[in-house]
RNA sequence: GCCCCCGUAGCUCAGGGGAUAGAGCACAGGAUUCCUAAUCCUGGUGUCGCAGGUUCGAAUCCUGCCGGGGGCACCA
């Protein structure tokens, strides 16, 4: 609907200066948006006002000039012009009603969104490295890039999800070590695990797994001649694991890429070549430097440490080299906060490799705190101490859980309070939601009992929809599409689970107030006809954030 | 010391140049002969961390400071 506006906003723009009262091709960047004062209209727009500067006029002035040409649009029945020089612009009811019967006759074409124009997305998140179970930050990161992918999908985008594994170097090592030594302490050995070998229980686990499959046919072999054997199992079982709780949670990816094969055809090594060619590459104290200070990093970066082995950072320019030529158009890579020093080199990387940085877009996700009682639950990964999805998804539930996780922004910092995450009471506003969503298909199977049935929504009398209830609710309805195109430009997911809760709630009053279901049949069919929309967007809506829209509750 | 994020109602958080700053929770009271009370209605609170600046207009942008969190390896 904004979109709407706009264009008849230029559109009088266009017939105001041909008259020669403005000229042609100013270059302006005004706004339409939904005062918050219902007397200041459905939509206002600031055109009068950034105009004026460069009219030398007053803006009240200036609006006057455009009143007549937007008064001829049958969008609107009325315009005013107001405090400093606003142009608010009332729609007329027509339009509102016909909302309903959009959405009902094709809910697909009335959310489509268009601004992704197919270009192709990679949206890349999790990534957490196969050492270990995935926790409750994890989470967090796979709600937000989920989503995202969703959001982006709705708004046109073409759109791929990817999980990256680190399943080469030093880490791959101390965890092939670790269920080595817990496999040998199944065998009755007293070991000692160094400490920057892997603490956790899981690592036992894996161990039996490792009993069970080959028995003893390892127990005398030195760890540098079976450590391959054990990194591999290991990796199998944790990266199953990690497939297993994000399925639960309602994330897939398309594609899981291993940090290995980058290393086993070359990638890396044509990649760092390459940059070497280019001169980005020198040698100092035998090691290998990218100059990432050249392009915005604080200081140059290793690639190749002095007893030739590479970092990690080699092999991460070398993915997004990667990624760029399999063809994206924009690559969102999703990150813990804690890795936010890393964004300048990648992006130093990138631009160095002759790439445009701004392809590249970098979300980091802050910290999770859990509380419980209102306390701080300490998490300690080191310690093998910390709350992991696995859990988390079967305390308070895949629903609830990403709910929560989606109505912050992603750079705030998330106290996840348990208590109210298990409450299935008005509390969590996942109920809220879902709660309207099972009343909607109550109304609907109710009206269908009594031999209530729409089949052709244009047979149906929306003019009957004039209570103001009914024209908020459609209002809301109307506005969906420019909350998914908001969500999708600015990669923030949040919005959705907000404009959620204010269908809700806009629809628990009216509930309360209004029935659907009444004597006078064509009301009834002209509501049953809102309360399938609102059905069909909140379905929508909570599709989009990953959680279910059940029937009944 | 340097870098990133945050600071908005008692709590958890939206809003991120526009008109009188919002929601949920918590607290108190009320609503059910009728489509689900996991609901609704009523009640009040704000130095938008502080100080400057830009602007017709700043919670929003810029600078500095204060407070909280995180990060600053030839670790991953």
């Amino acid at each position: 609907m904004k979109k709407e506006i706009f264009n008849t906003i230029k559109k009088a723009f266009l017939k105001v200066a041909e008259k020669g009262l403005c000229p042609k091709n100013l270059d302006i960047n005004f706004q339409v948006s939904i005062p918050k004062q219902k007397e200041h209209g459905d939509f206002a727009t600031n055109l009068a006002l950034v105009l004026a500067p460069k009219l030398k006029k007053s803006p009240r002035e200036i609006a006057s000039l455009f009143v007549p040409f937007l008064e001829k649009e049958p969008l609107f029945s009325k315009i005013e012009i107001a405090g400093p020089g606003f142009i608010n612009m009332f729609i007329d009811t027509k339009i509102w009603q016909n909302v309903s019967k959009d959405i009902v006759l094709d809910p697909e074409k009335f959310y489509k969104g268009d601004i992704g124009k197919g270009q192709k997305v990679l949206v890349e998140f999790v990534s957490a490295n196969p050492t270990g179970p995935l926790h409750i930050g994890h989470g967090r990161g796979a709600a937000l890039g989920d989503s995202l992918a969703r959001v982006l999908k709705a708004a046109g985008f073409d759109v791929e999800t990817e999980y990256y594994i680190n399943d080469v170097g030093n880490q791959m090592k101390n965890l092939g070590g670790s269920v080595y030594l817990r496999y040998k302490e199944l065998f009755g050995e007293k070991i000692e695990l160094p400490k920057d070998y892997y603490q956790g229980e899981y690592i036992k686990d894996i161990a039996k797994i490792a009993k069970d499959r080959w028995g003893d046919k390892y127990l005398n072999s030195s760890l540098d001649n079976c450590l391959q054997e054990f990194i591999n199992i290991a990796v199998e079982e944790i990266l199953s694991g990690i497939k297993k709780d994000l399925e639960d949670f309602g994330v897939k990816f398309n594609t899981w890429f291993s940090e290995k094969i980058l290393h086993e055809t070359g990638l890396v090594k044509e990649t760092l070549e390459e940059l070497q060619k280019k001169g980005e590459i020198y040698e100092k104290d035998g090691a290998l430097w990218f100059c990432s200070s050249k392009y915005g990093d604080e200081k140059d970066r290793v690639v190749k440490k002095a007893d030739g082995s590479l970092t990690y950072f080699a092999s991460d320019i070398a993915y997004h080299r990667h990624k760029i030529d399999r063809g994206y158009d924009l690559l969102v890579d999703i990150w813990g906060a804690d890795h936010h020093g890393y964004v300048a080199r990648v992006k130093a990387a990138v631009k160095s490799l002759g790439y445009d940085p701004k392809k590249l877009n970098v979300l980091l996700v802050q910290l999770v705190n859990l509380l419980e009682q209102g306390k701080l639950k300490a998490m300690s990964t080191r310690a093998g101490q910390f709350v992991t999805l696995r859990e988390l998804i079967d305390d308070v539930g895949k629903d609830a859980a990403r709910f929560i996780f989606l109505t912050r922004r992603h750079d705030s910092h998330l106290d996840f309070d348990l208590d109210i995450a298990r409450k299935k009471s008005q509390e969590n506003p996942v109920y809220y939601v879902q709660y309207a969503h099972a009343r909607m298909c109550s109304v609907i199977k109710m009206a269908q009992e009594k031999g209530i049935t729409i089949e052709d929504p244009n047979n149906v009398d929306i003019t009957k929809l004039s209570q103001v209830e009914e024209i908020e609710i459609l209002k809301h309805l109307s506005s969906f599409p420019d909350v998914i195109e908001e969500s999708a430009k600015n990669l923030e997911p949040h919005h959705i689970s907000y404009y959620l809760t204010d269908l809700a709630g806009l629809l628990h009053t009216y509930y309360a107030k209004h029935r659907f279901i009444s004597d006078d049949i064509e009301l009834t069919k002209a509501r049953l006809l809102i309360a399938m929309a609102i059905k069909i967007t909140i379905a929508k809506g909570l599709e989009l954030l990953g959680v279910n829209a059940p029937e009944k509750m």
